[in-house]
DNA sequence: CACTTGCCTGGAGTGCACTCCAGGTCTTTA
DNA sequence: TAAAGACCTGGAGTGCACTCCAGGCAAGTG
């Protein structure tokens, strides 16, 4: 439930009044994103984006001539893929053999399938369990308000 | 997505063809069930179960003579609740809040409905967000199915 | 009466998903 | 040219929800 906490900023917000003028304004238009703007993109943290990377969960990110991340929108999408997996509640072990099969091409798109059907299957029993959970909860909630607590009914 | 593992073998498994003999068969046909039982009837593990009993997540526990828990119907009713609870995604905190909140009694209803809809409202969002997953890994599934890999179309 | 089994306690350990730190480089701004 | 700020790395630390351990007691069994 901790995951839909912060709305994102967005990389998008230099039209618009009162646009805050962007830190390092790349002269170039371009596909090149520092990771800072993909934090407040993505809604990640900078550690969290290295992180993903150190346990294989990103490709491999282009780097600057000095060594900095440079993501392109190409790695903007997966992460926004990943985001979507990690919603529906998928570990991140699972994510990373995800990555895997990714990497080594073509030939894995049965297992990627197998895999995605396996998510959508516990998602689909993840929500049902939540719609249980609302019945007992608004079962709960009706017995409160028609009960309301001695202080309140003097 | 770990929580729905185990199916619960039951208390009431004494009738019925080929009933296990029950280890210790209680001589009262009563409300007073050991920690193992329980364990198996909620799912829990005894370590769960004491570990709950620690943080304040249940109230006090009647014991044997020997000092022996012994949970009543009560007990097992508020163990079901709490893994409705659970299933919600609520914070193990938040139930032990909610635990004070019913040992203080009645004059928290008001405070405990408000913690219920705050949940209710985390589960709808919950929900929603389950959905919107389920758009994106179906799209996908689709693609997958529309290109099978290289190896299976010869 | 030894042995096994089930239970007790306080406290340590585990796995997950981050999150932060120390110590360093490079670039920009005053 | 000095200070500030964004970035780098490997590794340590954190919070959560359990999970297990050592050492001990009590009751039933061969």
């Amino acid at each position: 439930m901790t995951l839909t906490q912060r709305k994102q900023p967005g990389l998008d917000e230099t039209v618009g009044p009162c646009a805050p003028p962007k830190p390092v304004p790349r002269p170039d238009g371009q596909d090149r994103y520092t990771i800072s703007e993909v934090a407040a993109h993505t809604g990640l943290s900078v550690h969290t984006l290295r992180w993903y990377e150190r346990i294989g969960l990103m490709p491999t990110i282009d780097r600057s001539h000095t060594g900095q991340r440079r993501y392109t929108n190409r790695d903007l999408a997966w992460l926004s893929f990943v985001g979507k997996l990690r919603l529906t509640g998928m570990a991140v072990a699972d994510m990373v053999r995800y990555a895997d099969l990714v990497r080594q091409g073509d030939h894995t798109f049965a297992e990627r399938r197998a895999l995605l059907l396996a998510t959508r299957e516990s998602v689909l029993r993840r929500i049902g369990e939540l719609q249980d959970t609302l019945t007992v909860l608004d079962f709960k909630i009706d017995f409160y308000a028609d009960a309301p607590s001695a202080s309140e009914r003097l």
